[in-house]
Order: C-alpha cells, then structure tokens, then sequence
DNA sequence: GACTGGCACTTGCCCATGCCGAGTGCTAAC
DNA sequence: GTTAGCACTCGGCATGGGCAAGTGCCAGTC
C-alpha cells in the first residue's frame, strides 16, 4: 500500500471532517474524492492510520476521526495555502484603515478577525518591548503623590500613581522629569532602564529615597509584564462551533479567554510566521479541545506583538491560517503609518 | 381569598423556582413554606395570578413559574434585603484594596463581583464627565504631528495623535500649551470645554486652524462619549447557568457582552441606588432572557460611573443586589482615598 | 364566603424495545 | 497490492407503555 496514497487519505479524512462534523468512513471517502481505489482498500489504509494514531474511531461502528496527531500532520504537511479571496483582503483593509488611534486599530482587528475566521479573536496591543520613550512627564497630586506617566513610541500611555511617603518640592520633581527626560528620551525601553539606574547619583542624598522610589517604578514601567499584558478579546459568540456541552467545551474556554496571562503566555511562544498549536499542545487543561492560531506583527518601530484566533480542534486550517497571517500583516502596516 | 396571602404564594413561587430551576406545583408550595392551608387552596390562588399576569405554566400538567411581571412584582414589593455576610464583605474588601490602579480597581471589581454574583459583571471605567483637567500635554511628533494627552483628576489618561497637515513650530506649539493648561486645568471637563472656545481669539489669525484643530480634538476628549465608553466584562464562564440551548440563550448574551455601547446606556439608565431590568425591560433583543442588576458608583470627585451584572432572570435577586450595592460602595471609597 | 378533600384528566418524561443503517475487520480470490 | 463478499458490531431513532406530577372542578364543611 502506497505512503503516498495513505497521505492523501489522512487529508481527505480531516477536510471532510471539518466539513462535516461527522466521522468519515471509508465509503464516503471514496465517493467525495477521486481515489480511485475501493473502499475495502481506503480501509486497510485506515487502519494503518489507525495504528499510527492518526485517527481514531469513536466507537466500532462508526467512521474515524482525525486525532491531535493527525491534524498536526495535517497543518505541517498537507494542508495547501488557501488565500483569502480579493473582496476579504479589501474588508480587511478598509475596515482597519479606519480607525482613528491605536486603541480602535486593536478593536477593529479583533472585530474583523473573528468575523473572517468565525473563532474567537486574540489581538494583543503594541508591545512595549521594543519601542522607544517619547515622553515622560511627572504630575504633583499633592505634596506626597505622583503621577508618573510614560509615553511610547508605539502610542501606547502607561501611568501609575506613586506615593512616596514624604513631602516632595515642586522644585526636585521638575529637576527630576529633567533628568530622566535627558536619560531616557528617545531610548528603547530596555536601555532606557539602564540609564535611570545611574540617575540617583546626581542627586543631592537628602533627595535619593524620592529619586529611587520614582525610578524604581519607572524602571518598572519600561521592564514591566504588565505593560505587555494588554489584550483584546472577540467573537465568543461563535464559541457554539465547539460543541453542545457548555460546561465541558465552552466554559473551560471562555474561562481562559478572561486570564489574559494565559493568554499571553499562549501567543507569546509563537516565534516567527503563523504558527499553530493543537489541542495539548497548547499546554492548558481548559484547551485541550481547542487549537490556537496565532502569529506577530510588527509596527515600524520594531515593537512587536502578537495576535490569533482560538477555535475548536476541527477548524478549517488553511482559511484560518490564512485569516490569522493577513490581519497581522494589515495590521503591522497600519501601525507603521498612523 | 387574601390578597395577602396571593402575593405571599407568589414570593415562595419566585423563591422555589429560582433555587430548584423546576416549575412548582401547589403541593410543593404548602411543604416547603408553612403556609398553613392546603394544596386545594393553593391552586385557586395560582388560578388567580396567572390571570393577573404574573405566572404561567408551561403545559398543562406542569406547575407554575413567573412570568417577568411576577419577577418585578417580587423585586419591588416582595423581596427582602438580603445583607451580604461579613466574610463576603471582608473579601471584597481586602481584593479591592490591593489594587494598583485604576485600571486594577476595575479589573478587580469585575473579578470579585463575578464571584459573588455567579454571573456575569461589568464594570466601567470612571466617568471623566464629572472629573476634572489635572494635565494637559502637547508633545510634537513630527514636524505636522501632535500627540495631544489629557489626564483627568480621576487618574484616566487620554489621547490622540493629531495630523494638522501644516507645519507646526515649537514656539506656537508651547505658547498653545501654555494658553489650554491655563484656560482649563482644574476646571470640570463640560466647563473646559467653553472655556477652550473661547481660546482661538488671543491667537494671531495665522496660526488660527492649527489652533482650532488642537482645541476641536480636546473638547471632543473632554466630551466625548468614547471617554465613558471603557468597559470591563467578566465571568462570562457563567453563562452556563443560562440554560442549555447555546443559540438562543448564551449567543446573544455574549454578543451583547462586547457590544460595549449596548452596555453603556444599559447600565446608564441607572438613576440612583441599586435598580433591576427584567427581561425586556433591557430593551434589547438579545437580552428578553437576562436580568440587569446595576447600580453606580462615585470617586470624591464626583465622577460617577455604574457597574453592574447580567443574569439570567431567574436569579437569586436579593443576593445579587445586595452584592453590586456592596461592590459599588467599596470601589467608589476605594477610588476616592486612593 | 372561604377553605378543603377527592377525583378524573392531561401531559411530559423516562425507559425498554426493536429495527435500521453505517461502518468495520477478515478472508479468499484476483 | 487490490478487491469483493460477508458476518458482525453498535449507535441512533422511532415506538409505545407506564409513571408521576400537577391541574381544574365539584361537592362538602366550617
């Protein structure tokens, strides 16, 4: 029996699964694809697929379904490219275009992409990592608070509220913003960080707790997880495709979908290109019914960040994948004009 | 028969069949509640409120349950103040009191109400419409680009990149600064905006549309409805308790979950203390199957924002609003000490 | 007049039964 | 290596009877 043949059998299988929903026997198979083999033949085939744990059949009498294996198998190498059609590349494109900051720009997608993929969408906002400082500013609350509030390159605010414990001058806190201005303006977080560090020595000793305490929380700011943590979530209404049984198919899923760390951790492996994780390869016990789809973009500045879709096992590879890669490539652009 | 004794039957109706999710019959009634006449009794009372609305039957051999008239009759006429317990009281509080920020306060809110509630929360964002300007920055981005930040006496940082379209200098572009902090800061945003009107006249003619430009995009900060939009939703896991049927019960719910404005104005209706819409009551389509409890909170500042949760209408309402008042109290003393 | 007990009736739910069809594995033949 | 044939397995579905819950009504009682 042909390796070749038995290939092709393992992809028909799970195109007419997804299609279907329905295991697939060896009959079917033969009548929707040109084979040219009976079925008793697809059946041997089967059941050598069977015992490489490819597929697998629910119960003796009925067809077989593909396993987390055989999907793998699938993705890696037979799924075909299958390009968006020109009308949603245009959707994509128009709707991104206009959005009016960098907020509605992570909104639309998330939006656009659940609407093409029919899964729930993932969009994580501009990473911090690799962007620069364009601006930060200290506000007085009042004599013992301060505001500190960064501004990145990539757009994005963070903010955090410091209270120092003591009195601080009007005169120290402009001399301070100063200073860090000077240090840090126009450096990539990382390095921004490495030269706050050096700050305090300039500073009279009296001073130093006040200098430390807001460097500290800057350096925070600029190193922080958190900043990268922000994440938009779409399109858990079409959570029905996973199955009848809520609490064991859905809830576990749109449990995840609130624990933005998970989430994180979920896009955050995904290196280069559109990548795909089946079932446990997503390493979580709420997924294991899910696949996750996920890639990067990146803006002009070099940040990069991450987004996808999570959709039930049995999804429509190519056209997701497809969906997954030409969001992040639209949105990369978008973000490096605006 | 009592009038009396017709609503103390529909109080136990609403109670059983929210606890037991089952149609109850005459028999159960007199059995669980010491009602003290017999089933017979029981059933002519029942005759009487499902002509008078309140309850139905699903078929004819099946008992009653109420109708949404019946749940507001209960709500507002029958149901005791169900008093949180002291450890639920603890909990919320010392989970909200190690919040960060502002964003970690909501965050927060969202997470401790879902809890308590077993449903799903929404809490939004403090309202800038009631807070004051506590900073306004110009900052050049190119030569034609300015981002433009506002922070408000709440803590909320907004901005917006505005392209001008003609060259700016650094001179006009301080001066401006200078003239907006001046004419607005600590004013209360709707009066900030008149106030910012009135700017364009000091201007030399020349500079004139940049100057309208920059004012235009800040009034529309200070009032624009898209400040208020920030929403945050969670517990959605516990849609389950909605019922079986994905498509007609938990669908639309989440849909309505990320319809951010949907969300707004039905949390906006709110008026004052905790306040309840039954079914279609919401107004929304989506929504004939869901309870809205909501009520709002303020900072010192007197911004006001509402938070509340979404239920299914057979709920435990006693609870449920004695949780969202509680939350609603702790996150306004919470945002206004810190 | 309000309440109660009794009774006939309705109806949904549960479950056992039996049939049907899809699909399989195996074997023998090509 | 492929195919046809065949016996076998098993889930799904429709059928139908029994059961339990609950109702409405009526006649009788306090």
């Amino acid at each position: 029996m042909s390796e070749d043949r038995r290939l092709q059998v393992l992809r028909a299988i799970v195109e007419d699964y997804v299609a279907t929903q329905e295991p697939v026997g060896s009959k079917a198979l033969v009548e929707r694809h040109r084979l040219g083999v009976s079925p008793a033949t697809i059946r041997n085939d089967m059941a050598a697929l069977e015992d490489e744990g490819f597929i697998s059949a629910p119960h003796t009498s009925a067809g077989r379904i593909p396993t987390d294996k055989g999907y793998r198998m699938f993705v890696d190498r037979l799924a075909g490219v299958k390009a968006l059609s020109a009308p949603e590349r245009r959707a994509i494109e128009t709707f991104l275009s206009g959005a009016v900051d960098v907020d509605d720009v992570v909104t639309r997608s998330v939006k656009i992409l659940a609407q093409l993929t029919n899964q729930v969408a993932i969009v994580q906002y501009p990473s911090l990592t690799r962007s620069t400082v364009r601006h930060v500013e200290l506000v007085g609350l009042d004599s013992q608070r301060v505001l500190i509030v960064v501004i990145t390159s990539s757009g994005r605010v963070e903010q955090r509220t410091l209270d120092l414990g003591e009195e601080v001058g009007e005169q120290l806190l402009s001399d301070l913003k100063l200073q860090i201005v000077r240090a840090t303006l126009g450096e990539r977080l990382p390095e921004a960080s490495v030269r706050l560090a050096e700050l305090s020595q300039s500073f009279n000793p009296a001073d130093r707790a006040v200098v430390n305490a807001v460097v500290t929380t800057l350096a925070n700011i600029f190193s922080n997880e958190r900043s990268d943590e922000r994440i938009a979530v779409g399109g858990t209404g079409n959570l029905a495709r996973f199955g009848a049984d809520f609490d064991t198919a859905i809830r576990p899923v749109l449990e995840a979908m609130e624990e933005h760390v998970v989430l994180l951790q979920l896009l955050g492996e995904a290196s280069a290109g559109t990548q795909v994780r089946i079932g446990h390869e997503t390493g979580y016990e709420g997924l294991t019914g899910a696949a996750v789809v996920s890639s990067t973009y990146r803006t002009d500045g070099d940040s990069l960040a991450h987004l996808g879709t999570v959709g039930p096992i049995r999804m429509d590879y190519p056209s997701t994948m497809a969906a997954v890669g030409a969001v992040a490539r639209y949105v990369g652009r978008i973000l490096s004009e605006g």
